[in-house]
DNA sequence: TCGATTTATTGAAACGTTTCAATACAATAG
DNA sequence: CTATTGTATTGAAACGTTTCAATAAATCGA
């Protein structure tokens, strides 16, 4: 920015009015008389002044910017949170601000550092960590914390009911027949993650003839499904913690070749993105009503009178290819 | 935000120095005796300070963060493009914030202007219409600009050369035989889409055997290319503007069933996105080197002393199975 | 015509930082 | 012991808005 913008000050001079005058044509146009109005609007074009939104937030005290911090921006399924969290900020003249911390607490932590500097109305976040120790520091602070995919009684939250959701997708495979089942995803310090296998277990521990191993991967992304390759050959059935995991999952079945989904494999996601009904084989998945929650998580921010509130949505089984008997 | 917020000054106040030195111990450390430090620090934690940014940039003059305005944050080109602006701008102690602007003209202009007010670093765009006025207006106030995606002799930009890539699918569709060519996407007056159509005309005006038509679409969404249903039967090979678009056409063949990829119907995309290779078949596409892409937009907004600098990727084809005689 | 009321305009004060010239203090050299 | 240099600390000024009490101008009623 050339370090001369033209101010207020300068506007009002321009027009012949006084300062006051041209803050009032900015905030309260019905204030002042409709050629006054135009003398200045004329001086702002001619001067293309852009109002200072660090002085304008200095004293005025409020932002009009939420922020939103994602594990991962690549995960479609928080691009479509984002997109219904916009959907509704916008409707009350909010804008979001979307920031990613590609699972790395320290980034986690810097960006909701640079949002509490900046005195945003609100955060929302989806934690990557257990400890949400720094975010009640936050809190305490004053700044608005809804937590989006996850659930405490220290904040106000929208989550989806990931035991449930494990709970569904395995007893789904099960019901298909399948007996030796795999729980794929990590790192299992991940909140959903964890829940989504505590579900996967109740189901299994309903029938004694089925087994469930765990295999962590580092993270949820294609690449780390892809990476596993041959190690679910020895399944019938996998079960992985987000869709991201199950396409690569299926990417290398596809390469390996003599894993033939749905008949020597059932696999299912999680999330329902728009891919996994475009998958190489169609992917079952779980689905959680992701614009929703992002809208959700803003009204509840917006609302958020002292009390915290936690929504939380019920998760549903889409079937398709990847899961046909 | 809680109204009282405690200031630098409460932080003097409760270390026992003047307000100057509380600023030198965040800005300066090393100008401060250590003794000094540790208290000021002290005082820091226990009132809970939290630097007010507004204040500091009012008086500073300058942002430490960068405006990233896309027009689809669903499309994992965007998202990539994002990822590779952030981890450049990280290097250098920036933050990306990303904006969203689903198309519309409207809200890519009050993006902008809230970037403007806050008086980013600068701002890289993919601007969505044909009018860059307004771009420019901004670059005449002195704020940073960048376009990505998007070529123009009055801004710096990074883009990639659409007509060769348009050319390049084209090219290797009649090379797989196909006479009867649709060209999907739109809307045409959308830059990158109609330069890949340029490209397209131009290899089918090599051959005058082949015919090719145009289909507009909307948008670039998977619904889109989904909505086409029956549409592409008519046709023996598909250009599709890009791969949601794709996607979304690979969906309606299999759910009508009677036309098979690629025996029927060739299909390329344009992006080469993480789900391109994970499709029900896996699909050819033009890769474009979206990290980069992002990185060196950064780099050059960063770098720009006045003169404004074109960088122009090539695109590079990619086969799959879409694609295979 | 005059006071009362409404409407429009004014400009000083305040917001919380950073900056920087001034000052205080400590260490060193001659 | 003084002069010089260097190091730490100080606090007023400035950044560009919004706010608000005060004033000016216009309108109205009788």
């Amino acid at each position: 920015m050339s370090n001369n913008a033209p101010s207020i000050q300068d506007v009002a001079a321009r027009a012949g009015v006084a300062l006051g005058t041209v803050s009032n044509v900015l905030n309260n146009p019905d204030l002042v008389s409709e050629k006054t109005r135009a003398k200045v609007q004329k001086a702002i074009m001619e001067l293309g002044f852009v109002r200072n939104d660090a002085a304008r937030q200095l004293r005025a005290g409020s932002s009009r910017s939420i922020g939103l911090i994602v594990p991962d921006v690549r995960n479609p399924f928080y691009t479509d949170v984002a997109r219904g969290a916009e959907d509704a900020a916008n409707e009350q003249n909010l804008s979001v601000l979307l920031a990613n911390t590609d699972d790395e607490l320290e980034r986690e932590q810097a960006m909701l550092s640079l949002f509490e500097e900046q005195r945003v109305r609100g955060v929302l976040v989806s934690p990557t960590g257990d400890n949400l120790e720094y975010l009640k520091q936050a809190q305490k602070r004053g700044t608005g914390i809804v937590l989006v995919d996850r659930k405490s009684s220290d904040f106000s939250s929208v989550s989806v009911d990931d035991v449930a959701g494990g709970y569904l997708a395995t007893k789904h495979l099960i019901e298909c027949g399948r007996k030796h089942i795999a729980f794929v995803g990590g790192p299992l310090t991940v909140h959903q993650i964890a829940d989504r296998l505590a579900g996967a277990k109740k189901a299994v521990a309903e029938h004694n003839d089925v087994t469930l191993e765990v295999v962590e991967t580092k993270n949820l992304s294609v690449q780390s499904g892809r990476a596993l390759g041959k190690l679910v050959e020895k399944f019938d059935g996998v079960f992985a913690a987000n869709d991201l995991v199950a396409i690569g999952i299926m990417q290398a079945c596809v390469v390996d070749g003599h894993v033939s989904i749905p008949r020597d494999l059932s696999l299912i996601g999680y999330d329902d993105i728009d891919f996994a009904a475009a998958a190489i084989v169609p992917l079952t998945s779980v689905r959680q009503p992701s614009a929703e929650i992002g809208k959700a998580a803003i009204e509840l921010l917006i609302s958020n009178h002292g009390k915290s509130k936690n929504i939380e949505f019920q998760p549903e089984l889409v079937v398709r290819s990847s899961t046909l008997r």
